[in-house]
DNA sequence: ACTTTTCGAAATTTATACATTTTGGAAGAG
DNA sequence: CTCTTCCAAAATGTATAAATTTCGAAAAGT
């Protein structure tokens, strides 16, 4: 019997590689740090070779840096980037939420529908105040906004749109992570949400692309306050 | 002494890296064929962990294409690809460029004149008609048109943009390549280069990208009919 | 006294050689 | 003709060797 579809962890080197994104991008891996590839090998239970390939395929997703001989770091953090990555991913993601309501179709609708559902019913239970919010909770949540955010893109027709746009949102998921573990608040995402969703299946594409930029605006302050906090209190990261 | 700038070739992995990457951008490696490890180990004079470290790069740029245990193909062309990279880049670069008529200073335009004189004391030179170009001055033209466009671009001030944009560049120059050498005429490359040129430094940003537009949209007309004729001919490529 | 330089051992990255696993097809059985 | 079984080719992974960088202690210089 064979292994059925999408992206089975066929090799070491795929196992590897998407362990370590997680751990970069969740944050369990910090911001900075070297990465010894005899710690790696160890922690990761892998040989040197798939180690070094996923670190490689890490530094194109610019998770991880690296120099000539000198190895391997978790990629630095800092607000400068995060306003560069976001105003760029702003652009990306209004042009392949606008292709997408041109283009989408009823499957396109269905899966939007779908996709903000499940995201519903998971933000209706979210906390408003500043209680902290429990890990599986908020896996969940990050996935299904994810997934939210990829469903309204998915009709853009366009390859090259949509890796941009995966790569891109990446990206800030981590930086939104970093800020959510010290964040207080919960501000009003869920109606952010509601209002891109409306705007989408109403194919008001002028205002599904406004909502959208204010959606990624607002983010974007908010982990630009926690950030700069966070900087402020332990003296680190710019 | 150290070794000063830039990117000196410190490890094998880089080495091969650029040699398969020139190999591939320039077409010496044909679209869609394998790459057998053990044939470039021989042919580029390394070793497995620095080869497939390199390739592993070069999937990230979109160059080669690779399938869990199958190994690795140089990634074929195709015109809907063609398409969908000519019409993101074409996004990507006129923000790129509007951003740098914003922000570009005296060092900027000082820059985009000098990658510009450079570029048209080649271009005075191309043949008009249908002769085949000699490929050291095809070179020399591909080099300066990326100079004289990633000047352009170089004030932009977003280092994500700036990443963007190098890499569907050199997406798109591939299929340029392709084309040209079959294409039998260099139209008004010169002229569309010196509208760019002129209006980029008089500040005039709504032209200057529309003529980035024409420009980039003239060259994906070209290169499709190239392709499209060569496909006829060999039957091969979509 | 204090900073800078030099030198070499230790740590770490990079590369190779070899072993293992998987794939894809050819030969043979049903 | 279809389905196994087997085999060679090819990719993946491991262990190890080679090369490079780092770091600290001692020496030289200010």
């Amino acid at each position: 019997m064979k292994q059925m579809a999408s992206s089975p962890d066929k090799t070491l080197t795929e196992k590897a590689y998407r362990k370590l994104r997680n751990d970069i991008v969740a944050g369990r891996l910090a911001p900075g740090v070297k990465l010894k590839l005899e710690g790696l090998v160890a922690d990761y239970e892998v040989g040197m070779s798939p180690l070094r390939e996923a670190l490689t395929r890490l530094v194109g997703d610019l998770l991880v840096t690296s120099e000539g001989q000198r190895g391997f770091w978790v990629a630095p953090l800092s607000l400068v980037e995060l306003d560069d990555v976001s105003q760029v991913r702003s652009m990306i993601e209004t042009e392949a939420l606008n292709r997408s309501i041109m283009n989408g179709d009823a499957t396109w609708e269905n899966a939007v529908k779908a996709a903000f559902d499940e995201l519903a019913a998971v933000e209706r239970d979210l906390p408003s105040g500043p209680e902290p919010l429990d890990p599986p909770l908020l896996e969940t949540w990050e996935e299904r906004n994810r997934a939210f955010h990829a469903a309204l893109a998915s009709a853009s027709n366009s390859p090259t749109l949509m890796r941009l746009r995966d790569q891109l949102y990446q990206q800030s998921e981590r930086y939104r992570r970093v800020s959510l573990d010290r964040s207080r608040g919960w501000r009003n995402v869920h109606d952010e949400h509601i209002a891109i969703y409306e705007a989408a299946l109403a194919r008001n594409a002028l205002r599904a692309c406004r909502m959208t930029e204010h959606h990624l605006a607002k983010t974007t302050e908010e982990v630009r306050r926690a950030i700069a906090a966070l900087a402020a209190d332990d003296g680190s990261a710019d």
